[in-house]
DNA sequence: GCGACAG
DNA sequence: ATCTTGTCGC
């Protein structure tokens, strides 16, 4: 009987089934030590070949410098179609593959996505803080579910995310005035910008996920670990890089370790 | 029953 | 996500 977290290959009512039972193992308090987090990472999917194949990206950065020390692109064929809710099982096999490419485990991970902003509260940050069983963030640019009031349109302010209580939230979940479960935070990261969700994927509290994407903000929109790995793995990316060789392309792994 | 719907 | 040029604004 395999593991059920090795399992990519379950149909959608599988899969849901699947984050039921996966969804109350998420830690929702800190389990990171600040003091130890010396290497934070940045992970993000695209796709080629009309979606064919997908395409993985990891990015290491140095705390506090942020500095890239490490990058990763991971391809592979792409198993399924993107289903709203279920977008885990479209791209963790792939990140999966990026990351077995790494010289060395980052100690936070920020993922393009939603954490626990989710209908069964197992965004694709969750998913993967419990596969990797590293502490995730989940940063994403949309809503899944959920609502939030306005935000103020400067830079650093936020508005809780909230949802309705569902039968997945744990009994000591943090409500709201109203009695709404908090599921993340809408974050003006920029200015004049539309705010991006962080919602906390795996080992780690509301608070100190915000607190976290605050420390990495740069004058973008998104934060640096996500920021990098965004432009890895899209095809913007693939024009900044070199213009000369040809013969090497298609051989290369992808990998590379920056100086 | 009618919308909404991460990437 | 991806297909795609120029263009408005700090």
């Amino acid at each position: 009987m395999p593991d059920p977290l090795h399992d990519w290959t379950l149909s959608p009512e599988e899969s849901i089934e699947l984050q039921r039972r996966l969804a109350p193992r998420v830690e929702r308090r800190d389990r990171l030590d600040d003091n130890a987090v010396n290497v934070l990472a940045g992970v993000d999917i695209g796709f080629e070949d009309e979606g064919e194949t997908t395409r993985a990206a990891v990015v290491l950065l140095a705390w506090p410098d942020l500095e890239p020390i490490e990058e990763i692109v991971h391809r592979e064929p792409t198993r399924i179609p993107y289903i709203p809710g279920l977008l885990s099982f479209r791209e963790i096999p792939a990140a999966l593959g990026a990351f077995e490419q790494l010289s060395r485990r980052p100690d936070l991970v920020m993922v393009d996505g939603q954490g626990i902003a989710h209908p069964r509260r197992l965004g694709v940050a969750s998913h993967l803080g419990l596969w990797l069983d590293l502490p995730t963030i989940g940063i994403a640019k949309k809503r899944l579910c959920g609502r939030h009031g306005e935000v103020p349109d400067v830079r650093g302010e936020w508005a809780w995310l909230t949802d309705r209580r569902r039968k997945e939230d744990p009994e000591d979940v943090q409500l709201d005035a109203e009695g709404r479960v908090i599921i993340g935070a809408m974050l003006r990261s920029r200015q004049g910008v539309k705010p991006v969700i962080v919602s906390p994927g795996h080992r780690i509290s509301q608070a100190t996920a915000l607190q976290w994407v605050i420390a990495c903000l740069g004058r973008t929109k998104l934060p640096e670990p996500t920021r990098l790995a965004d432009r890895l793995a899209s095809r913007r990316g693939r024009r900044f890089r070199d213009p000369g060789s040809q013969d090497t392309l298609g051989l290369d792994d992808g990998s590379q370790t920056l100086k």
